[in-house]
DNA sequence: GTCCGGAACTGTACAGTGTAAAGTCGCGGT
DNA sequence: ACCGCGACTTTACACTGTACAGTTCCGGAC
């Protein structure tokens, strides 16, 4: 596969050692093609040209490569741009944490939830909340910010992790499968939705993101500017 | 445990049968105190009594058992009120979702993604959808608002659900714990936020759903009001 | 040259998982 | 008395994470 220059005589020659790196990008490789349930030590192994227990000598244990993993897919994320316009800021944010998500869908109930955050964790959201406290955002104003975006963010990229379709050509079997054995008429409102707005040709769930991230960009703008306002009298914003 | 009345004399009589709503009866209750990763089909047959095959007569596989759990708390959901303004209709829904899923944790990953929806929970899209559109919002914008409620709801229960923490003076240590690797320095506006605001006495995170809700509502207020100005020379809404 | 220590990895084992396939038991109907 | 069948059990298999002990190999000390 690789160059194998180091290859001198000997029969199987000493192959690449192992190493954090090494089995992280493969683990990666692994459950970006098969979902994280498809990442078991003895399967990682095999990729690596190695016994399952290899790995226990440069990890703790699995947990200890899933943390690795998810702080890999932290620094694949864009970092607010430091002096850039909070909101310009927050919104190319969000749009590389679903593009992340997007590649590693694997990632999507593990990334908040992390008992042991790695340091690219950390420094993506140490970076937006200084992006948001530069914005004028006062400390309470930016952990509601925060928590905001954030749940939208990885919730959105939850409900949509797993639909059962890709191309809208295949939302219609789709939606007819999971309404077949249920009478036509029970649920009107949502067979309305299904046939007049979703099965409709040119209709792209991943759109909604965009919608939605905008309305609660502008009810967080609306919100600063109460918390603004209010402060005024007494300091200004940072 | 229970009441035993219908024993007779036999030697071990005949026990309680199985069926479908025992079964998930108690699936529900065992991942509710061990996670759904405590849920094996080996102890839901220990805790029935029974072996693990049993449930197969009942039940197609696993997944079945999940499905029917899932629609079993999508059951305890409120629907929302069918005359009531939708306003406040998205907003208790929100709140009864939220509050299921705290009953429920180990569902926030299940809830979206099943591909044999049950009934509970296609009633439940059902109502919401309605309840948008006698508000007054048309098909997409309906789309659109039940995409962000959904993403919010479900992402703030996602982010919120293993928190290591349950108590706000828990919070203190864990957030030390977390950040005890790292250079102190490292991430300024991360350590003021833990610092100044989560470690402060009083501060429950809970506290931000209802925030983030409504600032989602009075998007949504807004947006629709657009859409329905733009609409008003057509036809009026519904 | 011989020996040692430790790094890096392998072998074996165990308790656990979902479930396919076949076997068993007892009751209701004829 | 017997059959059929519903309801459940037994056994088995391939898979999981990982504890623990054993092996192999390399660099340095003497």
């Amino acid at each position: 596969m690789t160059t194998e220059t180091t290859e001198t005589t000997k029969v199987a020659q000493r192959r690449v050692p192992l190493s954090r790196e090494r089995v992280l990008h493969t683990a990666i490789q692994l459950a970006d093609q098969g979902g994280i349930e498809s990442l078991s030590m003895r399967k990682l192994g095999q990729e690596l040209g190695v016994e399952a227990m290899a790995m226990y000598y440069h990890f703790a244990n699995k947990d200890d490569i899933i943390d690795g993993i998810v702080d890999l897919v932290f620094s694949e994320i864009d970092l607010p741009a430091a002096g850039a316009d909070w909101r310009a800021a927050m919104r190319q944010r969000a749009i590389s944490v679903r593009d992340a998500l997007l590649r590693h869908r694997w990632a999507i109930g593990l990334m908040e939830s992390r008992r042991n955050p790695g340091p690219a964790n950390l420094r993506h959201h140490d970076a937006v909340i200084g992006s948001l406290r530069a914005g004028g955002f006062d400390i309470a104003m930016a952990a509601h910010a925060y928590s905001l975006l954030d749940s939208y963010i990885y919730g959105f990229a939850l409900t949509t992790m797993n639909l059962p379709f890709d191309t809208s050509e295949e939302v219609a079997e789709v939606a007819q499968g999971m309404l077949g054995p249920f009478p036509m008429n029970e649920y009107p409102h949502l067979v309305e939705m299904l046939t007049d707005h979703v099965m409709t040709p040119g209709y792209d769930f991943g759109d909604e993101f965009e919608y939605g991230l905008d309305v609660i960009l502008d009810g967080l703008e609306r919100a600063r500017g109460r918390t603004a306002i209010r402060r005024s009298g007494t300091h200004r914003a940072r």
